[in-house]
DNA sequence: CTTAATTTTAACCATATAGTTAATCTTTTT
DNA sequence: AAAAAGATTAACTATATGGTTAAAATTAAG
């Protein structure tokens, strides 16, 4: 997942199924679906998404679908939890750690970008999927109750130690989250106003955004 | 729209036809369909949206769409347009004002966040017009040649001055949008995640980020 | 008032798409 | 090898939805 509080949250949770990942099988169909079935929903959301379209990008019978998954919702739902857990390995080390806090967010952002880099169609089907009314990642973030606890706690502490200027911490974690996320969001937008419709120069853009969102972010907190 | 260079862009390009705006006829059967029209699509998206839905919402046959607005395309296409035109009335004076550039700045991001509130669904559904291949949004941003030389000038000169430190304008630009826009992109998450789920705290966290951004920008830009 | 034009409606049509079924091919078990 | 279980397919069904049509209601024109 793309949202730090919510990454952590699972992270906390230990909702941890990775032994499927480290399974050897591979190019079974059940395997060959859900690859498939992850990139369509990816790039074109629920709605968007066609059965046959999904069929015929894993190379077999539509049928096929429904004989591994009931029906389109089970199969999204199984990518979804895919997708839910395409990211969170890595965090709980950097939050967790005993660097200075400053460090710590040029780390969480140097992930967060890097993740993104590798799935960048991952905001604009996260905001498609959690704006649609019904959607199971919908559901999904009315039910869970996050914890950000921890993380507004940790950032006080920093504040209170003087690392950084005192602001509402909310109001951080939303504003880095933003900076790192939305820009992957609106790629097409990004694309042609800042990068002359090149998509070279966009990759170009966003690689930079790690170093520039991190100094803007860190001049925005030091002290004084 | 919600970006600051295609409002400025439209802007530019004299694309002004407040005519409609100002006249008086309301409650026509056309307009009733635009504002029903309006209303579903901003909500749901093109994809999402269902002809008799809009039917429904305003009141009449689902055959009178048809026969004022041939089909959905077209019917999308005029509400679009509407929506293109919600914003960009008074971005133009803020920029081109003599304020020092932080001014500027403050007042941007005042005036977007305001007009955010207005209308929160926007982020939601622009980022998922854009990212949707043959959405008129999408080919309307293909075509499109931005032009945002004339506001990295501003930028520029402000750094040249010594009002604000040295970065690259691109991604000043595309900060300051980020911190607008995508907490209203990300709402049903903000609101769960730093709201408890609760509408009335989501909404009071929104206004916060008027000054919160506010300072957080200006704190990223000032020299020293 | 009558006629013509415009607006509105109910009942259709065509198509796309999620989902089903029954038969066939393949693999495993005995 | 035979039988059973599992995987895969082609053809089909049901339904939702965008779009059409022809008739009725309403308004404007003469």
């Amino acid at each position: 997942m793309v949202f730090l509080p919510l990454l952590l949250t699972i992270w906390l949770n230990q909702i941890v199924n990775s032994t499927k990942m480290n399974s050897i099988k591979k190019d079974n169909t059940e395997d060959k679906i859900l690859d498939a079935a992850t990139e369509v929903f990816l790039e074109k959301g629920m709605e968007g998404s066609r059965m046959q379209e999904i069929a015929d990008s894993a190379g077999i019978n539509k049928a096929l679908l429904h004989y591994y998954f009931r029906n389109k919702e089970k199969l999204f739902d199984a990518i979804l939890s895919k997708i839910m857990n395409i990211a969170f390995p890595q965090i709980g080390k950097v939050l967790f750690s005993d660097l200075p806090f400053t460090q710590k967010v040029e780390n969480v952002i140097d992930i967060y970008i890097q993740l993104l880099l590798k799935h960048p169609q991952l905001p604009s089907f996260l905001i498609k999927e959690m704006n649609r009314n019904g959607s199971l990642l919908f559901q999904f973030i009315e039910k869970q109750q996050f914890k950000i606890a921890p993380i507004i706690d940790a950032i006080e502490a920093a504040m209170d130690r003087g690392e950084i200027i005192k602001m509402p911490p909310k109001h951080l974690i939303v504003n880095i989250i933003s900076l790192c996320v939305f820009p992957f969001a609106a790629r097409p937008m990004v694309k042609n106003v800042a990068c002359n419709g090149d998509d070279k120069l966009l990759q170009e853009f966003l690689k930079e955004r790690k170093k520039e969102v991190k100094a803007f972010v860190i001049r925005a907190i030091q002290p004084q």
